[in-house]
RNA sequence: GGGCGCAUAGCUCAGUGGGAGAGCGCCACCUUGACACGGUGGAGGCCGAUAGUUCAAUCCUAUCUGCGCCCA
């Protein structure tokens, strides 16, 4: 006998034996087709938060499916290494145990112990997939910084490098002055903050002067001048002006034309820089006139190589002001903020403040660190993005990928079609060295191992004319030195997780699972990685992976983005904000099931996810639904009998239910196949407590405790197999309660995650059935409406009186009168040529049906339910009728939707009688 | 400034060119032999505003209002 519930406390064994049995390995079955799924890796620092719980619920979801549907499956999982972050948790562990720092234990042992602690506490959020009942096969699991995935690094660095898309290149990169090194765009957050705007003043070179407008009329033409011996500038960081090159005006600015090519006075730095035109200065913003520190902002950067200004370096890595004969003594050693307020406390000084304003301004913020980003002018190495995007975006138009929901292609073609280089290096320890190495000149060698590199150093140098014994003492330390020497920065970890869809698969080794599982059937991802994950393997992939023929084939056929989950009220969920919902938390209090089911009922397409604890309790309740409707059968012994063929059943009722378990089956798949979790969760749940549990387990009732014995045989075999049904139906959703009634129910073959998905079948439809079956469910419900409107108390049995029926309708009363009385609370069933006096009526699909309650019933509220009932048959008619009316609609209209309309009208013009005729015949009583 | 999206029941959200839906909440009743984590019945909506297309608009188009996200 079944507990009265599920005890969630059983999902761990159950995915161990699920684990153990080996069911989470692709089933490599001749003939089956592959289907996979790379796991977005989750970084190793990390723990498992609500984005994942949905992202890898969506993903078991299929997988479970497919894995049922006879596929051989391959769900890949793995971590990143996640440069930055592991390093910094690993720094601050140093730090709290007060070891030695990084930089005093040295490279070499540093990296020992990040591998140390990797070992120790990396596996955090693989057991934590583990509890959600991810089923990935983790005989594969992978790890970014492993030695087959570092190869793969190696390999396509070298080769980009030769193929001249790899290069390196001093250009101004997001600096970030805590952490010490560079990051890409996609690392920096810009958010508004409180700022101020300093209006300068720099002096015009030998007193010059020129007239200034200050007032204009209407038309907006000067109508005041003023003679100013100087140029007004704004910023909002005046630390760098130590640094400008140029002062800057629009060419079709009016104003500055007289001093265009002049020089003015770069205050406190004392040099004289030039006036010069570029597009960049916007006329209406400030003054119009803008400093060129091209060393230390983007876009004057960029206004500077156009035009050959001068770039000064301010700073050093720590973002303190350098020792540099450009820069005044006073400001030198000083961090950017002490800079800044000693230089604005001198311009005033010296009378050159025109005012300070308060505004708000966009500052960048490192995502890692939190401190502000410093442009930095330095030598980092680049992919050359663009070239790889084109085919990137081509793979998309032609749809080789497709994203899912489609609007996404959007983001991607605007990504990248406006792509910048991207910035690999990164100056940290942890991560993929890069494998380039510099000769005593200076020289670059890229090769995938140091003696390769070494080769061709010597085979450089000999050339250039040193002789091999000079090499050889370089090579061995004497002399000069070491002959090459390596590349201390590492790669941005983004880089190895672009090759995931195929370095996990074995690349660059031809694996058998490379050449079944690539291109991925689907990648499920979260809006927010398109640019940084998704885009890259798009490129990596077409890039790296050739079809028979040489052409480049996509990572993945589908991506499907899925929502944000956001708190109950919508916020975004954050540490700071202190609203986090801990997935582990809710599965611990409803169970896994309850929280995949809620995130995948709630996965519509384009919607944020809201996530209430309210909701999963709802679907943990579900779960125990299920788990009483088992326990029903269980009671009625109703035995899962594979040799049943669920197309032989004869009762109605057992045909009702299995032609609604193949169209529900139909609907889940569907929804499935086309993303559609929110639908498919729905179908499940509207059969199994709508329609199986609300009716066919009551309407079943009497057949399985009073039925003749075929019939009781037929209506156990039926309701098992429904059930399994159900199991099948439901288990891709929640996996854990079906697996568990699938052991408890019946001794079977093979677990359910391996049993055959339920194939919607033509040959289950009954719409006879169908017809028949609710056609007495709408009797039961109209009539327990009439008796609650009546106040009928809820145990009274009533009689019924069928009124003049037709033949057809007569023998399904009958059929199912014992069900009818059963669930209407009906003491007799009988057939009358009119309705008895005093009665109330009941109209169904154009019977009539009177329940005789004369001196029980309320002739009041009888009178005003039969005419709201009237009222809105009346409704309903003069509606259609309006339409019906209109030539237009008719002429128009396509002949199916006038004949709906007609058969409409029919049907509420003959209720509206029937209707009538029991008001009147209230009268008589 | 550029891009994307949202506005439907008290709340959270599905949905469709032709009869407004779900879950939760709410109200009333119910210890009916799977289940009170339950059952039965019910109330509740000018589908954001305006204009247009159409025989027909909650749905398509445009504008507006309000809100959200991404990028500069």
């Amino acid at each position: 006998m079944l507990e009265k519930s599920f005890d969630p406390a059983r999902e761990t064994s159950l995915y161990e034996e699920w684990e153990n049995s080996g069911a989470f390995k692709p089933s490599n079955k001749p003939g089956a087709e592959a289907y996979t799924i790379v796991i977005p890796p989750p970084n190793v620092t990390g723990s498992l938060h609500m984005g994942h719980a949905l992202n890898d619920t969506l993903q078991d979801i299929l997988i479970r499916f497919e894995r049922m549907r006879g596929k051989s499956v391959l769900w890949q999982p793995g971590t990143d290494h996640a440069g930055i972050a592991t390093q910094m948790v690993v720094e601050r562990q140093l730090m709290e145990r007060q070891e030695p720092s990084r930089r005093d234990m040295g490279r070499e042992k540093f990296v020992e112990r990040v591998w140390e602690w990797k070992a120790e506490s990396g596996g955090t959020i693989t057991r934590q997939l583990r509890r959600l009942g991810a089923s990935c096969d983790w005989s594969r699991e992978r790890f970014t910084m492993d030695e087959g995935l570092s190869a793969a690094v190696r390999k396509v660095f070298v080769q980009l490098y030769n193929e001249k898309l790899i290069y390196r290149d001093k250009r101004l990169v997001n600096w970030d002055p805590k952490l010490l090194t560079a990051i890409s765009d996609l690392e920096v957050e810009n958010i508004e903050v409180d700022g101020q705007f300093w209006h300068f003043k720099y002096p015009l070179e030998n007193g010059e002067t020129y007239e200034f407008p200050i007032a204009f009329d209407e038309e907006g033409n000067p109508t005041e001048w003023e003679t100013r011996d100087y140029i007004s500038i704004a910023t909002t960081r005046p630390e760098t002006m130590l640094g400008d090159g140029a002062v800057a005006v629009h060419p079709s600015d009016k104003r500055y034309a007289p001093i265009v090519g002049k020089r003015c006075l770069l205050p406190l730095a004392d040099r004289y820089i030039p006036i010069i035109t570029d597009d960049y200065p916007d006329p209406d913003f400030g003054s119009g006139a803008v400093k060129i520190t091209g060393a230390h902002d983007f876009n004057d950067y960029e206004v500077a190589k156009r035009n050959n200004i001068e770039l000064y370096i301010l700073m050093d890595e720590h973002a303190n002001m350098l020792d540099a004969d450009y820069i005044p003594e006073k400001y030198r050693g000083m961090n950017r903020y002490d800079a800044r307020k000693a230089v604005v406390a001198d311009i005033e000084e010296r009378g050159l403040l025109i005012k300070i304003e308060d505004k708000k301004i966009m500052q960048p913020f490192g995502d890692r660190s939190g401190v502000v980003i410093e442009p930095m002018l330095t030598d980092q190495w680049y992919v050359d993005a663009e070239t790889l995007a084109k085919p990137a975006i081509e793979a998309v138009e032609k749809g080789d990928t497709r994203f899912v929901p489609e609007n996404w292609t959007k983001t991607y073609y605007q990504w990248m079609r406006n792509i910048q280089p991207w910035c690999i290096s990164r100056q940290l320890w942890w991560g993929h060295q890069i494998p380039a190495w510099y000769g005593p000149d200076g020289h670059c060698f890229v090769a995938e191992t140091e003696l390769e590199a070494m080769e061709q150093a010597i085979a450089r140098y000999t050339a250039e004319g040193y002789t091999l014994e000079e090499v050889d003492k370089m090579v061995r330390g004497e002399g000069e030195g070491p002959l090459i020497v390596r590349d201390e920065d590492v790669l941005d970890t983004w880089f190895s997780s672009a090759l995931w869809p195929f370095s996990t698969l074995g690349w660059p080794e031809k694996t058998p699972e490379l050449g079944k599982h690539y291109p991925t059937s689907a990648l499920v991802t979260a809006f927010d990685i398109i640019f940084f994950w998704v885009a890259r393997m798009m490129m990596m992939g077409l890039h790296f992976m050739k079809d028979k023929h040489g052409h480049p084939v996509v990572p993945f056929k589908d991506v499907y983005i899925h929502a944000l989950v956001l708190d109950e009220k919508g916020q975004k969920m954050s540490k700071s904000k202190g609203n986090i919902i801990d997935p582990l938390v809710l599965i611990d209090k409803f169970g896994a099931d309850a929280l995949r089911f809620t995130l995948a009922s709630q996965a519509a397409q384009g919607r944020n996810v809201r996530l209430s604890e309210a909701r999963v309790e709802g679907y943990r309740n579900f779960g125990t639904k299920l788990w009483n409707a088992a326990r029903f059968c269980e009671m009625n012994e109703c035995k899962s009998d594979p040799s049943f063929d669920p197309a032989s059943a004869k009762d109605p009722l057992n045909k009702w239910i299995v032609h609604e378990a193949n169209a529900a089956a139909g609907e889940v798949a569907r929804a499935i196949e086309a993303y559609r979790f929110n639908d498919a969760a729905g179908a499940a749940y509207k059969f199994v407590w709508n329609i199986f549990c609300d009716w066919y387990v009551e309407l079943s009732k009497p057949a399985l405790m009073d039925g003749a014995p075929d019939l009781r045989d037929e209506t156990r075999k039926t309701a098992a197999w429904a059930l399994d049904h159900i199991l099948k139906l439901l288990h891709p959703f929640m996996p854990f309660i079906t697996e568990e009634l699938w052991g408890e129910t019946a001794a079977r073959d093979t677990r359910l995650i391996l049993a055959g998905w339920p194939a919607e079948n033509a040959k289950l439809a009954s719409p006879d059935a169908a017809a028949e079956i609710n056609w007495v469910i709408g009797l039961i419900s109209a009539i327990r409406s009439v008796r609650a409107e009546m106040n009928v108390p809820a145990g009274a049995k009533i009689p019924l009186a069928a009124v003049n029926l037709s033949g057809a309708n007569m023998a399904k009363l009958s059929a199912h009168e014992a069900v009818i009385a059963r669930l209407a609370r009906l003491e007799t069933v009988a057939q009358e040529a009119a309705a008895p006096k005093g009665a109330v009526q009941v109209i169904h699909e154009g019977a009539v049906f009177a329940l005789p309650l004369a001196g029980v019933i309320d002739i009041a509220a009888e009178r005003a339910r039969l005419t709201k009932e009237i009222d809105k048959c009346v409704k309903e008619v003069s509606a259609i009728d309006k339409k019906l009316g209109n030539a237009n609609f008719v002429e128009r209209a396509p002949v199916e939707v006038v004949e709906e309309n007609r058969e409409r009208r029919a049907e509420y013009e003959a209720r509206r009688e029937k209707l009538m005729a029991a008001l009147a015949q209230l009268r008589d009583v």
